[in-house]
DNA sequence: CCGGATTAATTGTGATCACGTTTTGGCGGC
DNA sequence: GCCGCCAAAACGTGATCACAATTAATCCGG
């Protein structure tokens, strides 16, 4: 029932530093379940549902609905329910716009790093791209979902951009779990010509112009499947 | 000591809506208060100071604080306490970048709506721009603040675009705190030029292009100001 | 077998409390 | 006069409870 995923342990930079508030915990793990698609659009949540599917109190999944609400991931429907954000004809759109506005030129900073932070880099996505061609050629949409945010996610904290990166994840949270509706419906099959490839051999070229235009059709490529598989019904 | 103003109670559209939550109440006028550079950068919040501020109970305001750190509105702080968010360097030009990918975009969809829509938000862009003039001339910097970011939230409202909205407000309730700081330093006098009337006339004119670089330009002048008042230090 | 009313379960919200940590204010020693 | 220590105040956070509202389930009459 949960397809939540649990904390990845293993990363123990423990040390000085304090252990992370219960609340950004189950932030974390419901961000990623949602950018990821592992949540369908319209899904219900509840802050005591949430809570137990955590094994903690109602108090941090408040806090994680209340964060996640404000960043478009759910919405709040008139009668104060909690839920995964809904897709529409002009939110799609909107989002199409937007990711276009801004995505590329995000990336494109990624390619004014050093020579060996971009190889470095070029090697981390190349891991994942393969990662995603199994997943593809496996037909799991749910891990071809993960390895492309994954992907995408790599490449946008490169650059140390807050900012923008703050304004990407907000329309990757709108985004996230409509895709993996698609992607369900279409299958993964018309998922094998992305511009990963591309946007690689732009990194490790340190071509930020090429960088910029191999982003922006993969996200058009990806929208544009996106709305091949958009049929009106709810 | 408060500043933070209270809720307008003359808009009375009760009648069958439900009366609005309290945190929600909380969330918007600290919001209005960040947009428009009431409190300064790096001032300290506090979920119990708030909730006496406010007259409520330690909820709300927990609830309030969460949603605009979740917006980039403010900071929480390696020891977890909680602030007006500080600006840097490289964030002014993240900022600034932002703003001009989105911004100019979502006012050029004001231009595409009906000459009688255009025509009516025309006169209320005005109407408001005059207060912003009168505003300069007395030297009210708190007062030009508020009045300019009215002024772009008219137009930018207008087109319904809920997912750039929600992205533009992110980005205002980042750059409002410090806006202010700046205004302060250098005076009202410097700010007499805007670009608000071209804005006017290419949204009368239904001009989606002249209205873009209307905007862009209202932003680079806007933020050129900024940049000029910008000191190195705190 | 179906539809509507009544009851029961679930939900968001606000309030309050306890606990451990952090910040602050003041006091004493150098 | 200044710096470090110590106590006190303030803080974020999680837990729990009560309440009003909404949603789901149940039951009954037809």
């Amino acid at each position: 029932m949960t397809a939540l995923a649990a904390p990845d342990k293993t990363s123990q930079d423990n040390g000085l530093t304090r252990p992370a508030a219960v609340h950004e915990e189950v932030y974390q793990r419901l961000r990623r379940a949602i950018i990821s698609g592992q949540l369908e659009p319209g899904r219900a949540l509840s802050v005591r549902g949430l809570a137990a599917e955590f094994g903690v109190s109602a108090m941090p999944a408040r806090e994680a609905i209340r964060q996640l609400a404000a960043q478009g991931a759910l919405e709040i429907t008139p009668t104060r329910r909690v839920a995964v954000a809904r897709m529409s004809q002009e939110k799609l759109e909107e989002l199409c716009d937007a990711r276009l506005a801004l995505e590329p030129s995000l990336a494109a900073r990624a390619a004014k790093a050093s020579a060996e932070a971009r190889e470095a880099l070029a090697e981390a996505l190349t891991t994942i791209d393969e990662a995603l061609d199994q997943a593809i050629k496996r037909g799991d949409s749910a891990d071809y979902a993960k390895y492309n945010s994954e992907f995408h996610f790599a490449l946008y904290e490169a650059p140390e951009a807050p900012v923008y990166l703050g304004l990407v994840e907000s329309l990757w949270l709108q985004t996230g779990p409509f895709m993996r509706v698609v992607i369900g419906r279409l299958g993964t099959s018309s998922l094998d010509d992305d511009k990963h490839k591309e946007i690689v051999a732009a990194l490790r070229a340190g071509d930020p112009e090429k960088l910029e235009t191999a982003v922006r059709e993969d996200i058009m490529q990806g929208m544009s499947n996106i709305v091949r598989g958009y049929s009106p019904e709810e």
